[in-house]
DNA sequence: TCCTGTGAATTCGTTCACAGCC
DNA sequence: GGCTGTGAACGAATTCACAGGA
């Protein structure tokens, strides 16, 4: 039995598990134990055996699961089997190459219009969808019922855009301005933030210096128990 | 007394509330409460306190926190009062815009060497910084003692270049490649992920519609105090 | 009075361990 | 015998709520 409200945790998870499911099912593989499709994933077992419980019971006791069927579910419970219009704000080198790149937008999300500013790029075409004036923001969104907004503008410009984005109606944002957006309840918003990767690296970066730096200096004190944290992955 | 071992929780947090106070700072403002810093960074002023509190007692009762004391005090708890070097593997769309945007590089990390297999690309420079062979990358990295890697390559090849990197003496890496990289003990590994993203907001995105579906379509059952979980902002 | 710092309470997420079914 | 599905145990993270110093 589906228990409703996934947890969030296991939503992060989701996407990560029907990316392995899908390499499995062009590799040829009909099913797959929970222990495979963790190491494929990089968690263990129990958690994707709890995840996948979460959506129903969907796999085979002895067996394990049905990759294409679970690839139906996963997909489904995720929303990919309806196909979400996005649009992406600001065409300077990053936005550009989310633009270009069509892979980064897989099945299930569609690059309905791009933005910009600069009357240079107004008019234009990237990788085949058409650059518009900011100007018709609203009514784009509204007539191609784009419900994803990507906003790729530098960080001042950022907060400006995704009140335009709200009030055109969308409700959900992927900001990639390195700033912290203020939203109103009922839009989602997820970031994606290099600087801060790359600082929360660097703080790990600098702990296992200093680890090794106490292991190396100390022979005389006991740090054989010292703990450590060693891998911290994101997902 | 700063307690070690700061939550991994935490630690994800401190660059979010670095770059707040930076904005603090150039708006001219000396002092802070966990309030302010709070709404600046997207949390409740619990959390800042509780964050800022494994750092150790920084702040005045009554008045708040020193702006300019406090971005030092996280600056250095996340070591950016050294410089890292970086390199960069792949000049792909997204690779030449992680490249070209130094911005995205903030105080703290460098872009020490770019590489790719293009021998088209071999010998420029983008942005300043020299691309190179990839068969020179162990030898950089060690001549430029590099601590973090950044894999922009297609899917395909992003194991095989963390195998590399790894192997020269990497012990950081933010892969871009949509895949899940495996990495030995003490490789510490974050990833940046757009499909996974817009998957986790198609997911709220359908949760949503549903929930609409459900308010519009039963005005005669009781559901006022339906679940709700409107943000799951990332941080 | 104001706002920090922090134990205590609570909520959320993970892991264990095994019953149940193939 | 093997592997899922899941309560129960555990651990991590968040929030509460207030004592205590400016």
């Amino acid at each position: 039995m589906p228990s409703r409200q996934i947890p969030e945790a296991s939503v992060t998870r989701l996407p990560v598990y029907l990316r392995a499911l899908v390499d499995l099912a062009e590799r040829g593989d009909h099913t797959v134990s929970s222990e495979a499709l963790a190491s494929a994933s990089g968690v263990n077992s129990a958690k994707v055996r709890k995840d996948l419980s979460y959506l129903g019971s969907y796999g085979t006791r002895g067996v394990g699961y049905d990759v294409e069927y679970l690839i139906h579910q996963v997909s489904r419970e995720l929303g990919l089997t309806q196909d979400w219009a996005t649009c992406i704000i600001g065409l300077g080198n990053l936005g550009l190459a989310l633009a270009h790149y069509g892979g980064f937008f897989a099945r299930g999300f569609r690059v309905a219009a791009l933005f910009d500013i600069d009357p240079y790029k107004v008019g234009g075409t990237v990788n085949g969808t058409p650059v518009l004036d900011m100007d018709d923001l609203e009514r784009i969104v509204k007539e191609d019922s784009i419900s994803i907004g990507v906003i790729a503008v530098p960080s001042g410009a950022a907060q400006d855009v995704a009140d335009r984005l709200v009030t055109a109606g969308i409700s959900s944002i992927l900001n990639f301005a390195p700033v912290v957006l203020q939203v109103p309840p009922g839009v989602s918003l997820r970031k994606v933030d290099l600087s801060i990767e790359l600082q929360i690296l660097a703080f790990y970066e600098q702990r296992k210096l200093a680890e090794q730096a106490v292991r190396e200096g100390t022979a005389r004190t006991k740090l054989e128990s010292y703990d450590r944290d060693p891998e911290h992955h994101d997902a």
